[in-house]
Formats: structure tokens, sequence, C-alpha cells
DNA sequence: GCTCAAAGTTTGAGCGCTCAAACACCCTAG
DNA sequence: CTAGGGTGTTTGAGCGCTCAAACTTTGAGC
């Protein structure tokens, strides 16, 4: 059935007996078409197997219909798992809006990351980038914006609010409130927060997990908290120096499944044969699932649904101000 | 300094003095153009930024340089992480041979997938598709050859060695070979093996990981093995199970970090104050390294250079035989 | 009956590149 | 002195689409 050679918009046009443009009009403005045309038109297009060239139209209205974003070197932590999620959710979500994704290589830093941001628009492989893994000291942003790139971060401008761009982030915070809450309704009272080192300098993921669990708490004693590299066997040492501790807690909120995994084991075997405290992760990953352990769940989908939203608008009105968009995660429970 | 109108093939070739053409040569193919001639456009293209459009390039080429790559629509082990490691060295090696990677969401069914392919190839917006994640009654393969869409799969043909195409897989046998000789260096004599509920039937993946513990252990007393679900918590029922026996193994080689995270529990709980069974997992996933243990790692880089490979070649000579490709793990020991 | 706008359709031009063929030039061989 | 083969460069055409403008038809409205 396939013809030997692939039908254009002329091709389509010639056997429906009307013009090159009204076959396109039906394709992308069908109420500029009449009825009995447009329908013409749809047998015709259905018979041909017609597929209009994405190279050409792309030629046509300078636009590459494509976004990129980074394929990570590697992962560190377990938590990597939310970035396949989140590259299914722009995936699906750029579809529904005639949005390709393209991936690009990390490079070896960020100079070299912008620089090639920049090459995929300016070769026209992309219209737009989605920034992930953010931080404070993210140069990505200001210099993107200094080049004129049109993105989207996952991720909030940490510190940066005097140079506002779209964003779209997890409200960390509320996450850990969540757990918090639900140890305390499992009759918890000295709830423990295990984060990374450095939380408590500058605004951060790690600070903005850590503000959720304290001001969660108020009033319900005395925090008590350990830190940890992102690494689940520092994790454990510093949780059974935090168990052997007078004030040993009875729960522990973490600010990763990573850190979660080295907890549980810690609070595992400082137990014994007693009730271990309970732990809760932090990006509900099929480890903590695997422990049974509570964990905070991030929409990632929606994130990217929103990513593509906010990236599709700003696409169309490239002047409208800048927006930035905080979702509340939910908690997983094991069921 | 950035222009207001991008530079084209023309603005540069008229401000080198020579014509379009020769611009293209300089770019594509500098053997044609004289040494001279070629500094002064290399110049003129450095003084206006000069960069190639690429749908341009694409249509008049006929050619995307572009492949496609699934996004899972979901994970069920920890082993995804080994999916992100191949996208980061698709996105690389590609990178290397002038082709971007295109992400597209995994649709409901393979018959949807197949679909989505085609149109993606039919629109030029992919010259080929690498397969992921390929079983035995997969039939996209066959599907594919029969709308002539290029591919390659990660991945052998299990079962399908008459309709051959180009694929790229890791020998799991040798994987799980090397876990065994380890275990063997470090002592161990009864080693069991814990893998997927389907082993045994039609060749798959997990059949090659059982049957590489099997032939490295020849003459080791008799084998002993458990199956379970990809699941932690069946795992360490199923292990718990094994250990209770008389001829409890002192080892155990897992198919995947999932099922070596609770075989670990098991053999810790059941070891008590004594020496636990020492586990081996598959993937080496950050949970392997955090628990300390032993893991089989897959050369995804060399995968990901490998499928590049063979698809630059399938596209440049489209009846090559097919080939398949099938290389070594190596083991990961925790220092 | 004539004008005018709205609705539907076609035309011309161009997006920026690559291919193949044509061309210009220099050099050597007969 | 001229034919012929390189080498380097240019020309013409076209890839398949969209935009804007031009054109044709229809149906009021007066």
């Amino acid at each position: 059935m396939a013809p030997s050679e692939p039908a254009t918009l002329d091709s389509v046009a010639a056997r429906a007996g009307v013009s090159r443009q009204t076959v396109s009009n039906v394709l992308r403005h069908p109420g500029r078409v009449a009825e009995t045309t447009r329908e013409r038109v749809l047998a015709a297009i259905r018979e041909t197997g017609y597929r209009p060239s994405l190279p050409a139209r792309q030629l046509a209205t300078r636009r590459a219909h494509a976004i990129a974003v980074r394929a990570e070197r590697q992962q560190d932590g377990i938590s990597g798992l939310v970035l396949d999620a989140f590259y299914h959710g722009l995936a699906e979500a750029g579809h529904d809006n005639g949005l390709r994704v393209l991936l690009y290589a990390q490079p070896a830093d960020e100079a070299a990351e912008v620089a090639l941001i920049d090459e995929l628009v300016l070769t026209g492989a992309a219209d737009a980038v989605v920034l992930t893994a953010t931080s404070a000291d993210d140069q990505r942003p200001a210099h993107l914006r200094d080049s004129g790139a049109t993105f989207c971060a996952f991720g909030r401008p940490w510190g940066h609010d005097d140079e506002p761009h779209d964003w779209v982030d997890v409200d960390g915070a509320v996450g850990t409130g969540l757990a918090v809450q639900h140890l305390l309704d499992l009759g918890r009272r000295r709830i423990a927060y295990l984060g990374w080192p450095d939380d408590g300098a500058e605004p951060s993921t790690g600070t903005d997990r850590r503000r959720g669990w304290l001001e969660a708490l108020a009033g319900t004693g005395t925090p008590v908290e350990a830190r940890s590299l992102n690494d689940a066997t520092a994790a454990e040492a510093a949780v059974v120096e935090l168990l052997a501790r007078d004030d040993a807690p009875d729960a522990i909120v973490c600010a990763s499944d990573t850190l979660a995994l080295g907890a549980h084991r810690a609070a595992l075997v400082a137990a014994g044969t007693g009730t271990p405290a309970t732990v809760v992760g932090f990006d509900a990953t099929p480890v903590a699932a695997a422990l049974g352990l509570a964990s905070v769940a991030q929409p990632i989908d929606q994130v990217a649904h929103l990513c593509i939203d906010l990236l599709t608008g700003r696409l169309e009105t490239p002047d409208r101000p800048a927006r930035g968009l905080l979702v509340p995660p939910v908690l997983a429970v094991p069921s």
C-alpha cells in the first residue's frame, strides 16, 4: 500500500483537487476550510498515508518544535529514578503540545553546557531547555538569560529571586511537614531529622526540607538532628550515634531515601529486639517501598507537565513576566 | 556582537567573497576546498557567528540526523538507574556521530509504540530507533522490520534468531560467572542463586544469568536456588526460607540488586551474631554500594556506543547483514 | 441591481541547505 | 599549439512546508 514516493502536501492536494495551502489549512487551521472540502482532503490524506514533514515545517516556521533536556552523567544517590519519571512526563506532555524532547549529554561544566544549549537553539535543534538539578551557585540561568535562550528550571532560583525566570519546584517543606504529621499520628514524639551537610547555609533543597520538619514540630520538645553525606553508609553511622544519645528519637525524617536506607539499618540494629525508630524517606523510590518505609513522593509527572506549560506559554509570549510554580508533594505510605 | 539576523550560508559566503556552496564544502567536505579559501571562509564563519541550520540540512538531505529512544513509563526495580546511564551514553555517542537523541513517551502497548516509531520516521523526526527492554515475546522487532524502520535493540532477540536484526547485549552469564568466581575466591562453597520466577522457561535475561551461575559452579556440590518476584520483600522471604534449610548456602548470587537488597536483609537476620551469607547483586546500583555488596556492573556506556555504531553503520549501508554484539560485564567490588 | 464585507481558496515567495552538473583555470603530454 | 585531466569553484534546481497577500465566490443590505 505504501506509495513508492512519500506523499507531500502537493501530491495530496492534487488528489483532492485543491491547492497545497488548503491541505495545510486542513491540518493546522481546520476552521479556515469549508466542511465539505475538509472531508475530501482528509480522505485524500488517509488514502495517501500522508505524514507532514517535520523538517520542512521547522524550516518554514523557524521553530524546532522541540525542547532539550540534559541526560545526567551519573547518578549519585538512588533518587536518580525521579529523573526517569521526569523524562517520561516531559515526553508525554511535550507530545500533547507538539513538542519533541531532545536529550543532550551533560558536558564537563556549566560553561560548556550553556555553550551547548546555545548551539542547540542557534542551529534550530531546540526552541527551549528544561534545566534540571539547579542549585544556589548555578551559573546557567544567568548565562542563558544573557544569551537569550528560552528555558524553564525544575528547581527554585535559590537565593536569586532578583533575576527571575520560569521555574517549577516541589515544596520540600510541605513534604517533610507531611512526614512529621504522619509520625505524630503514629504516636511518635521525638522526631529527629537527618539531612545533608550543607543544610543551613545558603537556601537549598536541603534547607527547605529541614525547615518543613522544624516548623511542623513546633512545640513538641527539643528538635534533634544529624547530618550526613548522601550516602547510606555515612547515614547509618550518623544515626547510630544519634540513637545512642540520652534523648534518642523514636522517629527520623530523612532528606532522601538514600539517607533513609542507612537510617533504617541503624534503627534496626539499635533496636535489637525492641521497636525500632520509624524512618520516613524522601522521593518514594522503590527502595523505600522495598524496606516498607513511608516516603515523600514528588509529583514528578505534574512538574513535567507544568514545565511544558510554562515553556509553551513563553514561546508564544516571549516577554510575559517570569513565573514560579510550587507544587506540594504527597506522602507515600506502604500498604 | 550577535547580528540582528542570524548568519546563513549566503551571508557568510558574501562576506568571504565566495559562493554559498564553497562555505558548505568548508564545513562538510573540507578536502574539496583550497587551503587559503578555507581559512578565509573559516574566518568569516567565526566573525559572523554562523551556525548551520539543522532543519534546512534535514530537509535537503532527507535525514533527521537523530535517533529515538523510549522514556519508560515507570520503573519497577531499582535497576532503572542503568537506563539513565544508557541515555547519557547514547546522547554522548550520538553527539560524536552527529546524531541527536529524541525521547518518546512509552505508549500504552507495543502496537501503539510501533505506530509511534513509524510516525517519527515518516515525519522525518528520527532516522532510527534504539529499542530497550526487549523480551522473548516482544512483537516490536518483527513489526519494525515489516515497516522498514531502522533500529537496534539493547537486548538479544531471545529465541528469534531466525529473524535477525542489529542488537547489543551484556553477557549476563559471564556476569554471574564472575560473581561465583569471586565467592569461590572468598572461600564460599555453597553458593545459591536467587532468580526471577520465569527463569527456566523461554530464553531470557533471567535464564541467561542463571546459566552463568550454574556453569561456574560445575562440580562444587549440589546447586541450590530460589525464585522471587523482583521485589525486595518477596526476595527476603524467599531467602529466609533458603537459609533455614539443612544445606543452607553461605553465599547468594542474585539476578538483580533489588533481589540482593532483600537477600541481604534475610542474611543479616538469619546470621544473628554469626557471619551472614555473602550476597552479590546485579547492576551495581548505588543501593548495592550502600549495602557494601559486590554487584555485577553492565558496561552501559559501551553498550550505548556500540548501539550508535551499529546504527550509523546501517544508516550508511542499509542492507548489510544484521549484527549482534555481546559484551562482558565486570564485577564491582566495594572497596 | 449594485456595493461591500465575510468566507473560502489560490498564488507567489521564501525558509537555508545539499546535490549534481557546469564551469574556469592551470598544468602536462602529444 | 592544442587536447585532455585535475583541481577548485559556481550555478541551478529543489527538498516540503508556511506566511502574507491576492483572488473568487457568496450573501446580505439598501
